[in-house]
DNA sequence: TAAAATTAGTTGCTTTTGTCAACTACTTTG
DNA sequence: CAAAGTAGTTGACAAAAGCAACTAATTTTA
């Protein structure tokens, strides 16, 4: 018995009672659950056939035929037979079927607000956010493009947050201690503290108000730059934010006239070399060390920026 | 219109779709759903009267009566007119009952497995963890003490995560910038190199796996302690997270035969005056300061501990 | 290009699901 | 101990949903 799917039945459970759906009057409107859904892909669509409503609802086409019918009847929808295919009929809302869908629509914002009025700012933020989650994660079964944001200023947390990323995402890839973080946070502090936001930048791509991504652009003398902290969350790879991020730093070092741009990692760290030779670096130093109790290579990329 | 209450909305209408539950025959089973949330019901609480299922699923008693006849009939359930009222009867489910509710969960796991397959380890985690979210705070209207776990080991990521919290709760309840944060980071950095597990410790609470609130004891000359990083989200306070740490670390104190525990705060940071007073702590030093264009007073508290 | 197969939608008929009210047998209340 | 209330049953009925046969239009196929 796996306990993640319990869990989630638990939850379907909960959520099941939740939804209030299993009443057969919706909102103690005089209409059905199904009625509504109805309605609501009707004014969803603009203009919609019946076909098309019976495969989103999984509904019957007699029993949807007949629904439509008293529809017609009671002046909520129009049905104007299709030019293309005379068979089908482009079904609209009337304005009344407008009203009468607007009128439910505030009933239940009303008792959806009735349900978190208890909480705080920050609290509906989280429940909204973790909304979002469920959802992305069971639709697309995977986060989708269009969810990633992303942003260059920063504002207080992120680059506590970019040390926790680099803490976890490191430990948990390639085992390293906390030591690591040590490190990170020690050239962090070393930055911070040299930082000019005219020849610096740190890019970051988020998902629900969350950094998963990073990567910074950091100036050094004779018009050279250093790529540092590129780091993204496994969860969120394979979507093109790696690629997004180090374009953008490549960009940035272009506009800002940069002759060259560095990195340094290690051949500990391989996750994201494939990334690095697609940007255009190639490998230009290599040093054998022996630190913590293994043995491995420092390593420098470049990437020259002719123009 | 507002959004929270939409966006709300959009995810009912979405997990309404994704339960399924609006088909007549649950998971293909000769059984509705109604039919087996009575079974349900009847298993989980070992025994019960058909009133009470009327009460739980608001189900007519009439309806109720003919589906649990039928059940009689089919031997998935047993009936006991109850001693104390003989007009009742205890419901059971028999050995049948058993294994068929068995046999639809499995079918239910099975789905759910289906659904979440592409999802990698950490995505589940993520899922089930924001399903909790959203359970908590739509049911108890607010995060619940139970949920809060408390730990005292650094593991990777740790570190890193308070620093954002530092940044991101001050920024936001003090409007303190980045430079704050930069001074956190300093201070983790420092901390960090005369780390002794032995002397110092740093408690974390947290809720779904997220560190929501902390403090640190790090020891001094003479026998003497400094609590420091004192902080709880403002999400989460009120649930006695603030008095469990610090009780935990004067604990700690105590244990470790610190002769005097003292903190350093500003009177820009009053948020947790309260709490160090009630854990006993004292105003010892107060001078003025004028920094980042603010007049303020940087305040010292103690705690004797005279064991 | 004409016949065959398919499709959008309608209608009749049926089953399933759910509601309402009257009733029995028992229990509680005043 | 009579009146009021409650657990559960049953009859009558209405609403919700499914199935199959049908029409009229469209697409495919040979």
């Amino acid at each position: 018995m796996n306990t993640i799917t319990s869990k989630i039945r638990s939850f379907n459970r909960f959520y099941t009672a939740h939804l209030d759906i299993l009443s057969q009057h919706y909102l103690d409107s005089e209409y059905s659950l199904t009625e509504i859904r109805i309605l609501y892909e009707i004014s969803e669509s603009n203009s919609i056939t019946a076909q098309k409503i019976t495969e989103i609802l999984n509904l019957d086409k007699g029993y949807l035929s007949r629904i439509l019918k008293r529809f017609l009847k009671e002046n909520l929808i129009e049905k104007v037979t299709s030019t293309e295919d005379k068979r089908a009929s482009n079904i609209k809302l009337t304005n009344s079927g407008n009203e009468l869908l607007s009128i439910l629509n505030d009933k239940s914002e009303n008792k959806i607000e009735g349900k978190i009025e208890k909480l705080n700012s920050s609290e509906k933020e989280i429940l909204v956010d973790s909304m979002n989650t469920v959802r992305n994660l069971l639709t697309e079964n995977k986060i989708v493009r269009e969810d990633i944001v992303y942003r260059h200023e920063i504002t207080p947390g992120d680059i506590g947050y970019i040390i926790h990323l680099h803490g976890a995402i490191y430990g948990k890839e390639y085992n390293f201690s906390t030591d690591f973080e040590k490190y990170v946070i020690k050239t962090f502090y070393d930055f911070l503290e040299k930082y000019s936001p005219e020849n610096d930048r740190i890019w970051m791509a988020e998902y629900n108000n969350k950094i998963v991504g990073c990567v910074a652009i950091i100036h050094q003398p004779n018009q050279e730059a250093q790529l540092r902290w590129f780091l993204l969350d496994p969860t969120f790879r394979g979507l093109g934010i790696g690629k997004k991020l180090l374009t953008d730093a490549v960009d940035f070092c272009k506009e800002k006239k940069f002759k060259n741009v560095f990195l340094l990692t290690t051949s500990l760290q391989n996750k994201a070399l494939e990334m690095y030779k697609m940007a255009g670096f190639e490998l230009t130093q290599s040093e054998e060390v022996k630190e913590w109790g293994k043995t491995f290579y420092e390593e420098r990329y470049d990437l020259k920026l002719s123009n």
